[in-house]
RNA sequence: GUGGACGUAGCUCAGCGGUAGAGCUCUCGGUUGUGGUCCGAGCGGUCGUGGGUUCGAAUCCCAUCGUCCACCCCA
């Protein structure tokens, strides 16, 4: 049977199974996030179509031709958020967060949506857990953001993971970057590709990331040529976060070409990337000009956000040993009407004295009951026939190994507890 | 948005013009109230969908939806 629909492309329904990931990740992206001192934050899934084409930027691929953009029945236009970070900042300026002591530090964890084509590690609906700080401009925050990231995969159990760090520089250095940039780009201009001279034109910062092959050499050299015309200021900034990230034991690689994809970037930006794969796990960076933009408060901020669906694939990848889901303690098995009866104030009883309590109460046959037993992994069986219902008593049966012995009623759950605890030895 | 591969039972796949198959899973059974192993039986598919070619299509053709891969981009 295949039913008459299927799930939207790029979407993906996330069963029972597969959830000892999720909470893995979410259960220690809390734990961690919390500890630095982060406070959730859940904001809208849609908002304001100008809000993230005003942020991200009219140019990026995302505002361009990824967002979900519909129109509701008072015909705003709104947008299924395609990131994270817009969203909070419009939030920080809305709830005037700029008047609570300075950093405000928030995290969330949630869905975003991009149209594009679904391959490998990429959906048209996802979930990224994310970070932001804001109102605080100096290189030791920068380097820490970095660090909490780092600490949260290393938590999760993930190795071989590689942070690449670059200096974008500062929104006053930009015009001269751009044009040191468009200078030595234009200079072998006929060497670039299509999609790249396209970019010169209209973002030339993004041509240094270009994967064309024919752009590869160039975009090395512009990416010292880029480091080379940083301004003093954000130079020295920048190399005081590569000092810190020294001091507090973070590995980084710097990478002259990394540019991310979204316009409210300055200074650091940087990316954690599987070294296995290649393929970026996560990634941020600075962006002292965005709250402007969006009419707030003029207030600096970094932040990251890692995608979780890539972040599962890699735990699985690396086989890495993430603790199963609940397992039952306790099976309770029934045969009879009566004993049915009694098996519901039984499985009340042990529940309440904290056991994790499976049954299956729809079966009859001991048979069907012990192979549930045995397929939910339960450590013990209490069965109750004709016989215990008579004797008020109940048999606990170990399933490891098959012992089995007879308790009276009233001790049955203290006798449960006990036969666990041995079994913990 | 571009190029390529592929959609057959819940899952993994075989069949590639002549009346739908295997393994696993699942359900039941292997005498009286005992699972995980073993043995047996059974349930389960209008072969993604819609057209077309043909006496006849899961098999050929077209379209469409979806999946995967590469590019683009990104998380």
């Amino acid at each position: 049977m295949k039913g008459k629909f299927q799930k939207p492309r790029g979407t993906q329904d996330i069963l029972p199974l597969e959830q000892k990931y999720w909470f893995w990740i979410e259960d220690n992206f809390r734990a961690v996030m919390t500890a630095a001192g982060f406070g959730r934050i859940i904001f809208p899934t849609f908002e304001d179509t100008a809000l993230f084409s005003r942020s991200v930027g009219e140019e990026t691929d995302i505002v361009a031709k990824e967002m979900y953009t519909f129109a509701d029945r008072g015909k705003n236009s709104l947008t299924l958020r395609p990131e994270g970070t817009a969203g909070v900042a419009r939030a920080y300026i809305e709830n005037g967060m700029h008047k609570e002591p300075q950093p405000v530090k928030l995290y969330y964890f949630g869905p975003m949506f991009r149209y594009d084509r679904p391959q490998a590690g990429r959906y048209r609906e996802f979930y990224q857990g994310g970070a932001e700080l804001f109102g605080e401009e100096d290189p030791i925050v920068d380097a820490q953001m970095i660090a909490v990231m780092i600490k949260f995969y290393k938590k999760l159990g993930l190795k071989n993971l590689v942070v690449q760090i670059n200096s974008i520089g500062d929104a006053k250095g930009r015009p001269k970057l751009e044009k040191a940039l468009v200078d030595f780009l234009s200079a072998h201009r006929r060497q670039l590709s299509a999609e790249s001279k396209r970019r010169l034109a209209k973002n030339p910062l993004r041509v240094l990331d270009s994967k064309e092959k024919e752009d590869q050499a160039i975009a090395d050299e512009a990416g010292g040529v880029l480091l080379d015309n940083l301004s003093k200021e954000s130079k020295t900034y920048f190399t005081k976060v590569l000092e810190y990230l020294d001091d507090m034991g973070v590995k980084y690689e710097l990478n002259p070409r990394l540019v991310r994809g979204l316009d409210y970037y300055t200074h650091t930006v940087f990316e954690i990337i599987d070294a296995s794969t290649g393929l970026a796990l996560g990634g941020g960076g600075r962006y002292d000009g965005l709250m402007k933009i969006l009419g707030g408060p003029d207030t600096p901020a970094v932040g990251w956000a890692l995608g979780v669906e890539r972040t599962i694939d890699c735990l699985k990848k690396q086989k890495v040993d993430v603790p199963e889901g609940p397992s039952v303690d306790v099976f309770v098995i029934q045969l009879g009407d009566e004993a049915k009866k009694k098996a519901i104030r039984v499985i009340d009883e042990l529940d309440e004295a904290g056991y994790s309590v499976g049954h299956a109460l729809g079966r009859d046959s001991i048979k069907a009951q012990l192979r549930v037993a045995d397929r939910n992994q339960a450590r013990l069986a209490v069965i109750l026939g004709e016989r215990e219902v008579h004797d008020k008593s109940a048999i606990i049966r170990d399933l490891s190994d098959g012992s089995q012995e007879s308790v009276a009623d009233k001790s049955l759950s203290a006798a449960v507890g006990r036969k666990l605890k041995e079994k913990k030895k």
